[in-house]
DNA sequence: TTTTCAATGTTAACACTGTCAACACCAAAG
DNA sequence: CTTTGGTGTTGACAGTGTTAACATTGAAAA
């Protein structure tokens, strides 16, 4: 099997799709995002690609589910147990930095261009993932003393909204006039977040 | 002038068709609304509303604008100052309350519905104004003692990202399957926040 | 009162989109 | 060799946002 391009079958559609797709989304967002277009791209007719995905949003759907396995790798780079508060805001600020760096497949992981997303099951078990390594840090953070004695699912969650809230705001343009240092402001919205559900919180003073 | 359907000048097109984009995007989701659709609906040729909107961004601009402005009166019904833990908290309640009443109204003020939202100088001033009485509240609490002694505006936006965080999170349904009571849920998440900023944190035992 | 004219409305058209049905081709299994 | 299922194609349909050209109206200007 040669390199030729011109071959009947293309290589693998569904790859180049996708590729083509996270391209297209970086540059132009998600919305714009035409499944025609992606077919000239890559240099098939328009409906081919209804061979390989049932539509266009069981295409955004792999595309998400693609976004929240990296995420979780992302953080999984950090480690996780055993539990410091270090830690902790390390992979807060993890979360937000790849929501920073990829800002139109997180819109896509948690927008609303995907309809339904409760009905892909694939979807729910990749964000699944995603949530899973902020759950096991709280938990090892409760089991150790560190953290208030509450469900450690209620606590992660804080977590999770709380760096969510972040991303998608800074996502959504509403952190740009600030004066102050980004990342510094980042890291200060992660660390009120921690000491909130600290059980001994430690003074602050900037 | 009577009540004429048929007359040549429509009553109010402007009003009718943010009314009936209203009840549209209730019913079928922001990404669903029509401009052409509206215009039957109200019974206008479908390029009227181009007399009265530049282009359909132009109408999603003020929805959401005036959904930032309930938004803001909802929460000034709430006692702002002088400050005190419940009241942030029940401000914060508001919020996500309204959120989960007005999910796709909501979504549109945050979403990525409106491109460049930052261009639309009412829409800023718009959501200016809902973020202005979470800052003041906050500011009273940094004044009075309550709050770390930090810039207000920072402590505000930790508010802010919370509520945000909650309220975009349950609307794209991630705390659909929990078997806990979702307004008490809502009320501890906000509790959480405020005593990660608060100068002398209350214990908290559940 | 008559005229004028900007605001408001209409139709027709363009260039897109997602998606389906019908047909064409090719590689490998029988 | 034949069949067959996966893959690719063309053509079409219904829908969209938007513009251009034209029509009607009502109220202010003459």
């Amino acid at each position: 099997m040669s390199e030729s391009n011109k071959k009947y079958h293309h290589g693998d559609v569904p790859r180049a799709l996708m590729e083509a797709a996270l391209t297209s989304i970086r540059e132009n967002g998600v919305e714009r995002l035409s499944l025609r277009a992606l077919a000239r791209d890559i240099g098939i007719s328009q409906t081919a690609p209804y061979r390989h995905f049932k539509d266009k949003t069981h295409l955004l759907v792999k595309l998400a589910a693609e976004g929240f396995y990296t995420l979780a790798a992302q953080k999984r780079d950090i480690r996780i147990t055993p539990y410091s508060e270090e830690n902790l805001i390390e992979v807060g600020i993890a979360y937000v930095q790849f929501a920073k760096s990829h800002p139109e497949q997180y819109k896509l992981m948690f927008g609303s261009s995907i309809e339904n997303r409760r009905t892909y099951e694939e979807l729910m078990n990749a964000s699944h993932a995603a949530f899973q390594c902020i759950f096991e840090q709280v938990e090892e953070g409760v089991k150790a003393g560190f953290l208030i004695n509450n469900d450690p699912e209620i606590l992660a969650k804080s977590c999770w909204t709380t760096v969510h809230g972040i991303a998608s705001l800074l996502i959504d343009g509403f952190f740009q006039n600030v004066e102050y240092d980004l990342d510094e402001f980042i890291k200060q919205q992660v660390t009120f977040n921690v000491r909130g559900i600290s059980k001994n919180p430690k003074d602050i003073h900037y």
